[in-house]
DNA sequence: CATGAATGAGCGTTCATTCAT
DNA sequence: TATGAATGAACGCTCATTCAT
């Protein structure tokens, strides 16, 4: 008797999701999208081609429950790393690192996640659905300097546009490193971004 | 004769390929590199589709040099938009207004060259190639923020990196305008990224 | 024990073939032999798809036994209606109007009866098999008619020919009325057919 | 310089059409619309596949124009051949053996035709465009029944339906010719559906 | 040089059939 | 006996590339 109020089945079905999404990372983010084939996909899964099409609707359904299986993972890391921090700039720095560690631990799911958020071309169907996730991440972040704020810890600037940047140039940061264009370690390239962002350049 | 060392042949060869880009430049902008055809293009161009392959070996081929063509605009229209500018701080500005402006005009060409820059996935060949146009430009920023150090107009701050990351804000900014996220006038937001690059948040 | 020969395993499995070639019936009548699957056809009949597997070989299986259930009722049908008429006019119309009312009362079958009917195409195995029943149809109006001829009830002509002719006509007037060709009522359609059967139209 | 307002290049298309369009109602002819396949259609039009989707838009649609293209040969011949006939029962007599003429000598297309035209299942679309010919054809020789009715020729009876009668007659000998049915000759045959049609079977 | 008809490899998707449970 | 997940062959259609004119 199951506890949960999943059948058997469900159980075995979600399994067998999770298998292909696994698969299909990888392949997506070997070959991107136009690139790759079901039956690669398939093939990566151990199945046949026709057991796709039992679980997934098409191949661009495959690419999309690719990309939210691997957001929602990223999501509920981010927020539970994130609680601990005590203070604005603790805050920040764990956001950063949490992001920059589960991109180089997902680096596939990331390159498809970052290749797929800079696609400035396809509809926007695709890019509005996606960008959900960003701009509620920019929105947490938004929530935290805007207290920051109240409580005197940062300078009076425009909060939206700020929250933005420090979420782009975390971006940029997983980008560089994950075409290993950084060669610095991790936690200096943390803390260089996270001095940037506090003090700027000038003096 | 031809006073020049181009024969005439070469001069409406030339032509031709450039006609092609400018049509080419139009396609891959509205539906990328996988979901263009060459039909389009010959279409756009007003050419047969035979005649694309006298100038260019392949669809890649076409992508590829679409994407140079841009690059060599955009690298003259900086160069000459920079010199002008006295201390750093005013340069960085310069290299900013420049380049936002510069894709505000060329939309379509900076489309593609977003896409195609964020692009973790292709093969290196692409990108490394591709690359150095960036890397180019960040190399001339860092030149400036040296001299900066130097005459003591910045703390003192690991310089390649801070290159880097002006260098990607400047893009990220580019992407939003593109994307109509930022629905401020693009005066203000060139201010808002100097003051942040600049000073920070913190007080 | 059963009293009948049959035991009980065969009674329900009977039972099961009759459900399952009832909801046949209705999907190949909605979407041709071509365009039903065999998911459809088990949803219609409330069962999995493997089980239609237990009781039919093929999905040809499954079309050939749901023209043959079908016949069958015809027949039995005919037969029963027929043997009351007296004179051969009478047994005309009784032969007619009972093929276009059965007709009318299983437009689903008859659908499929009448498209297979008409297949010049397919292989003769199904077409000669399941030509037998029109053939033995004919082959019941052409001993009426030698009879009528025998008792100078219709004229010399050729028998055989004719049965095949009157056959013909009728199945030509169900068409009509499964297409919603014929404006005219069931009686009107059936008086004119018998009319022209017997008299022709010169004067 | 082309005397018709043709460019060589319609002249070309043209015949490739037609040639596809031959090869096609072998093809069909011999499989029906479900089982041929692109494939075949092409080599045995000498081909390749892609080539047929330079003429034609799906394989539907090399269907449609299969039996479009027999048909107007059909209603030119039909045509053609009708005027010549004085006397109703001439005219009777003259659209029957050319329609049955016709069949013989094509019988790949009116096997399509007749399995089409017989398709009570497909949605209205395909029939009720293809069906029109037969209309045009009923309709013809209801005029001609008319005429005949105000000479004197025929007694009274409802036309419309006397003349659908007749055309149904005419395809039901077909079809029996087709399949081979028939072991009489085809004067036979016409003769006895003339003198069917002409005098009824009673006495 | 320019054309555009022809090619054919390749891919996404469907579905009849099988078989372990 | 009944199930339905898994299979994989098959097919329609696309499109980059070639080549005869």
């Amino acid at each position: 008797m199951p506890v949960t109020g999943r059948t058997k089945q469900q159980v075995v079905s979600e399994f067998r999701c999770a298998e292909i999404l696994e698969a299909a990372r990888r392949v997506f983010a070997k070959k991107g999208l136009a690139d790759a084939t079901m039956d690669e996909i398939a093939a990566a899964a151990g199945l046949a081609k026709g057991t796709l099409y039992l679980y997934f609707e098409s191949k661009r359904d495959v690419y999309l429950k690719t990309l939210q299986h691997g957001k929602v993972e990223l999501l509920e890391q981010i927020k539970s790393n994130m609680e601990a921090a005590k203070g604005l700039r603790a805050k920040i720095r764990t956001l950063i690192a949490t992001r920059v560690r589960f991109a180089e631990e997902n680096r596939d799911f990331y390159k498809i996640y970052l290749t797929e958020f800079s696609n400035v071309i396809h509809p926007a169907s695709i890019n509005e659905e996606f960008r959900r996730l960003d701009l509620k991440q920019a929105k947490a972040l938004e929530q935290a300097l805007r207290e920051g704020l109240d409580r005197g810890e940062i300078r009076q600037i425009n909060i939206e546009a700020a929250a933005f940047m420090i979420h782009d140039m975390t971006r940029n940061l997983i980008t560089r490193r994950l075409l290993r264009w950084s060669k610095a370690n991790i936690e200096e390239d943390i803390d260089f971004i996270c001095d940037f962002i506090w003090t700027g350049i000038g003096c």
